[in-house]
DNA sequence: TATGAATGAGGATTCATTCAT
DNA sequence: TATGAATGAATCCTCATTCAT
């Protein structure tokens, strides 16, 4: 059985339509027009006939690269994903950053991936509903996720820059301040609005402190 | 996980074509049932015949009292949902309250049906992916919500009892902390400290204040 | 799953058309037409929709009473060669009969159920090909087909009415036989002609005997 | 059960469009890996990728050799059966064999090849099942093999030496024989005892003659 | 000649929906 | 009203075949 590959193969040296590179390009129009159609429709309205159709490949050629609808949907979310984990993982192994600022970074980095990936959210609706195998390992990067950021409030606790009686569970809000605002946020809303208002909800809350 | 009690409260007027339900106890093992499926699988594996065996009726009985799978399906999710938003407008409807106090209230109420209804979140994750046509209800149930969100924290600002620059955004960041919490939150949490964690946070963020 | 079931059910009382029976006749039009089409073409050559079609029933009836292609394939080879072997051993139960008279009695019920299903022994060449799950159930039938003709011959040679050096041998030729006569002989062949035949060939070969 | 020996002899004239054959070493691993297979399953459940790669040749290089998978599954059939056939033929142009020497010799024959191509009777078990349009070859061959047998027969009859109201039935019985031997015959079975025992089968059958 | 990535027609299977009882 | 046998449109997936390299 074909394995979805990773997509990034073969560092492709330069030269696009010379030899034969099992394709990377191919690949790209399938994810992307997938990506495209599966945050537009739920997962059971999008046909492959579609996906075929509209990324400009054979039906046949989906399960060259994919084994199935289901590993083609998890593999455009958990790529993804994972790029973003990932991402904030290498950042904050940087010690030299205050919790806070570590903070403002993760924050920024997750709505830098919305804003860059306007489809992304709208697919993790459906995440964990559609297949049980590949769910173990969507909660686990979540949970890296989720453990980098606690790990950080706590650190900015010990070190009293932060109060919060609760890390573990305001670690898991963090997240979903971002996809409250990029799911329902008002259209047109810029990054930096959203990135700052997080940041300052996390940081402050919205009673007023005396002196300010 | 607790059981899920019933979303829904009675077949009411109006949504069932104003027609008098014929048994409401079986309409209940019926809604019972299909909550109970819905939040497991995804919507494409629930089968009709499932939901029928475990409710204990026939196939043919669902559409007695469904016009279609995707209207047993949001009749689950939507009269859920608007039952609890037009608690929290009856409730907000009370002027008495000052806006802190009206938040607090709010985010109470959601919890509340959050814990009576365990279930609602896992179902709630993929609205919006299933039908087009009543999608629009809902959003204009959320917006509901949304907007007696930001009318009390907009009357708190001009009251200068919050501080915020952007009450809409924070609007909405407050059903998210919610569902973040029931989703993701350790087994076991229990209500109060959840309710307690999000009005905090929304209060007060994590910096700590000079004062405390 | 839906179980194949045993084409005989429920001994119906007559009425044809009166209540609901889950449906005797549909199983019937089904099995026959699956008989004949199987046996005019090689298994991955028919449709299902075929089938559907030329039996009048829609295509998703043909999964209430089987289960897959291949269900309804071996249900209608199995059943068949299980009736034949059963009413061999039944037969072979009284033992009255001489050795020879009971090789006799064999062969003739063979032949006769291959006059009385033209197909079988068409669908019969592919079998233990196309699934493996049945094909022991297949083995053990025909293994007890064989095992009651080595008997019947042991028996034979042990009275001295029978000379065979391998029973075993023989046993397992003489569906052999039929087989042969009934895929390749002549159109037109009758019945008689065709198990008188195989009776001589096995009790006495084509060398002439001293004595005629 | 021993290996495949190869059941084709060589791309010999005629058949693959009288074009020499570009590489015989991969010819040869072609057909006998496609005869171990197809020997193994059922003629729709092996696929050409399957050949190809146990084969360790590319895809495409089948049908540098072959015109389809038909084409190639009957060119395995067909050279194996046409080989034996001829072999036979050529034996029993021989007109100084007694009849009854002349039968020993093609029984002799066909144990023979079925011993050096334990995969052959399973191969047939499918034939005629597959394609229209091959089948006239085979039935073809395989009539000349029964004539050639019944000739056989009546030749012995008219010398006395014989005695069969039915020569042609069982001509066509005599391959009917060595195929329930070679395929429901004991692991282990050698040849000379199958060999002999159809041969006495066939000469005296097994009722003991007075005698002996 | 040899290859294997790409193809898409073909077919098995599913399951929401209907309707006779 | 309640049922579940029957239906067939819808769709995933397979795999023989092609063809550019």
């Amino acid at each position: 059985m074909a394995r979805a590959r990773s997509i990034v193969r073969r560092p492709v040296s330069g030269n696009r339509a010379t030899m034969q590179v099992p394709n990377e390009q191919k690949l790209r129009q399938i994810t992307d027009t997938a990506a495209r159609l599966f945050a537009t429709r739920p997962f059971h309205k999008v046909r492959l006939d579609d996906i075929a159709a509209a990324a400009g490949v054979g039906k046949g050629t989906l399960y060259v690269y994919f084994d199935s609808k289901e590993d083609l949907y998890f593999s455009l979310l958990y790529q993804g994903f994972a790029s973003v984990v990932d991402g904030i993982k290498a950042r904050l192994a940087d010690d030299a950053l205050s919790s806070a600022q570590a903070l403002r970074a993760v924050i920024t980095e997750l709505t830098d991936f919305a804003f860059r990936n306007p489809h992304f959210y709208e697919l993790m609706r459906t995440v964990g509903k559609v297949s049980g195998q590949s769910e173990s390992k969507w909660n686990a990067k979540r949970k890296e996720l989720i453990e980098v950021l606690e790990k950080t409030i706590r650190r900015g606790v010990k070190a009293r820059q932060l109060a919060d009686p609760h890390p573990g569970l305001t670690a898991l809000c963090i997240p979903g301040l971002v996809r409250s605002i990029m799911l329902f946020g008002p259209r047109g809303l810029d990054q930096k609005t959203a990135t700052d208002h997080i940041i300052r909800l996390i940081e402050r809350g919205i009673v007023p402190r005396e002196g300010s």
